[in-house]
DNA sequence: TATGAATGAGGCTTCATTCAT
DNA sequence: GATGAATGAAGCCTCATTCAT
């Protein structure tokens, strides 16, 4: 806390006055995701919050209206940040491969913020608006592409209805399955290649047409 | 309080100690279920359980060593129920209908214990142990069911490593489904067939060999 | 707890009503000794005095009043054990060697019931009734020894009031150096040579007058 | 609670934040020295001792970390004054009878502080740590002292850990002597000739060297 | 007499939030 | 805007005692 504030002092000294207080309002933020990360929200006080950040309790009230107010800003800012980090992982050829690089881009998001895991899984009671705003968000993109790999006859036999439900099941299951296997002594490791390649034969069997091209196939 | 406590009491009349004993830690354990169900793990205090109950605080701990334990035997209790109730509406006959049934019966065993959406999703966090057992239960006897349709010819080309994955991508899928199709207004609805009929699209042809037989396959 | 009840109910079958109805008082009393002397008066819950004794919780009252009652016994009982015990290991000749006997004794009984030490030292708050009542059992009888002496010309020049002073002074002394000097490692030792040698110094010297026989003179 | 909080406001008005603070702690303090006094410390609960400061529950909380840490910290600090008082009505001349105004100082000084003989008295087992402190701070400076006296020739024939023994002696038979004497009716009194004689007696013929010098000799 | 479940008061501590500086 | 002390409600748990069996 001393020397982080310090550091703090620091790099704000040059800041002028709007700068300044975005600053500080990052740092809460930052902090938050951390502790939300690290010890879930119910216990992601406003005093370890503040504690992490290197500000006084009161602070915390100078940038957010109430502590559930920061919770649900969460998990949609970091949601963002995975479905950047996931489209610029994927590739444009093949549908069906898209889907097996969507998925292990999934995994790779979660090593580099390792928080998103626990931020995701318990928002929906905790930081239910959040939530709700980061679902929308992932699963109106997720049935796009489905649509459009169906325009493109990568996908046969599924009505959009279907398809929603389909985004849905992703979701669970990837969520689920980082929990199951993205733990190894309380740090985050890779996805092993049997869920990988589990999940590439349901997908790929389940959802996508088979390949006619020659060449491309699997 | 008031109102519980009087129908305990007449209820209670006619028991021995040993029954009556049995009767308060059992009242105590459904309370439980029903407040974590309505309100979560985190909201279920001790105070609101025991109200829920009709009893003093105090007899709480008659019962349990303490919050977390109770917590702890929540999900483990209801998941064998829903085991139960799954393996009562699976027929016999075909491996993929089978497995569309057992998705089924799921989504209906929620609709009777909706506490059980609850209870299960979050015990992640917050009742681990329980979640840990609980798990272990169903997983095991999931992918046993997997293996003897494998033996059985309905699967192929799956290892018993994938079919792990398989199934934590099911159970996710459907916790996660629950959440989503479950409610309407704070009530429990049956899920849609849009659901149904995309999973079973999805694992007939993703999970299991085609049908060769004639009439059976649907 | 379960097999020392077995014992209890091997050992008791063959008593009759009185006889099993002091036995389970004495248990009671036992265990109290036991736990204050571990735990000290304010930790010696009747829970953990009845499970160490291992009756339930309601047996205790059908023996004792309330916790107080027993507690206010706890001191007197074991102090009438250490008047005797000390008596036994003073011999006749010498007024200033019996009183370094008595003080070496003192050390010694402790050793013998390490509880004493506690049960003595806390019960000045916590059991004032039975505090009182050894203090007058042990004053009482001291005084009369230091009379005694004088009498018989090995103390001069100390009144009767000083008398009581100086036996408060010795109590006090012992009290506190029981504390200091006999514990290591939770276990209750033997005291040093050096506070054997400056007691006998201080008061052979500071009460007694110096011996003119010659020969038994230290 | 209402009269003393007000008597708070009012004394408090002019005061800056880091003063307030200050004053805040030691109102709390200050009550914790109060209430351990009265009613010992295992009946100095936050609660009672906050109610005393005129302050809030969580207040505590804000200046001390823990209930024991406070208790932990009242004998020191009162230890710290008696041993001024007593050093400063301690005079220069003649090492028996400078023992002597000890003796007699320590007294006087129960009466200016009488809550330091429960605090001192209960201390070693309610407040381990504070005792410890105290202990040591107390008996290196009275070993100090003597060891001068020998120097000075007007102690002989004891050694270093004999003192050391010695000086427990003293500490056991002042602090209970303060108990059965100092008390009538509550309030704390005078300790009567008879004590102050009686130890000089033992102290002078026991401890020291007779007087060989004319004049000073009591 | 022995049992042990029931009671509810009271213990310590943490919490989100307010507000004067 | 930043601070951090103050608040009092609410959390979990232990307690001595009672009482029906």
């Amino acid at each position: 806390m001393t020397r982080s504030s310090q550091i703090a002092a620091g790099k704000v000294a040059k800041l002028n006055r709007v700068e300044r207080n975005a600053w500080t309002k990052r740092r809460i933020f930052d902090a938050a995701t951390k502790i939300v990360g690290k010890y879930g929200y119910a216990e992601a006080s406003v005093a370890r919050i503040t504690e992490e950040a290197g500000v006084a309790q009161g602070t915390f009230y100078n940038h957010f209206d109430n502590r559930q107010q920061l919770l649900d800003q969460l998990l949609p800012k970091i949601g963002i940040d995975m479905v950047h980090f996931i489209r610029e992982r994927t590739g444009t050829a093949h549908a069906a491969r898209q889907e097996i690089e969507r998925f292990s881009a999934f995994f790779e998001f979660i090593r580099e913020v390792p928080e998103f895991l626990r931020i995701l899984n318990e928002a929906e009671y905790f930081a239910p608006i959040g939530y709700q705003k980061h679902l929308d968000n992932v699963a109106t993109a997720y049935v796009r592409i489905l649509r459009r790999a169906r325009q493109a006859g990568a996908i046969e036999d599924f009505s959009d209805e279907e398809f929603e439900a389909i985004v849905h099941m992703f979701m669970g299951a990837r969520g689920y399955l980082s929990r199951r296997y993205s733990y190894a002594d309380g740090a985050v490791t890779a996805v092993s290649d049997h869920v990988i390649s589990a999940y590439r034969k349901l997908v790929t069997r389940g959802l996508f047409t088979p390949d006619t091209d020659n060449g491309h196939g699997r």
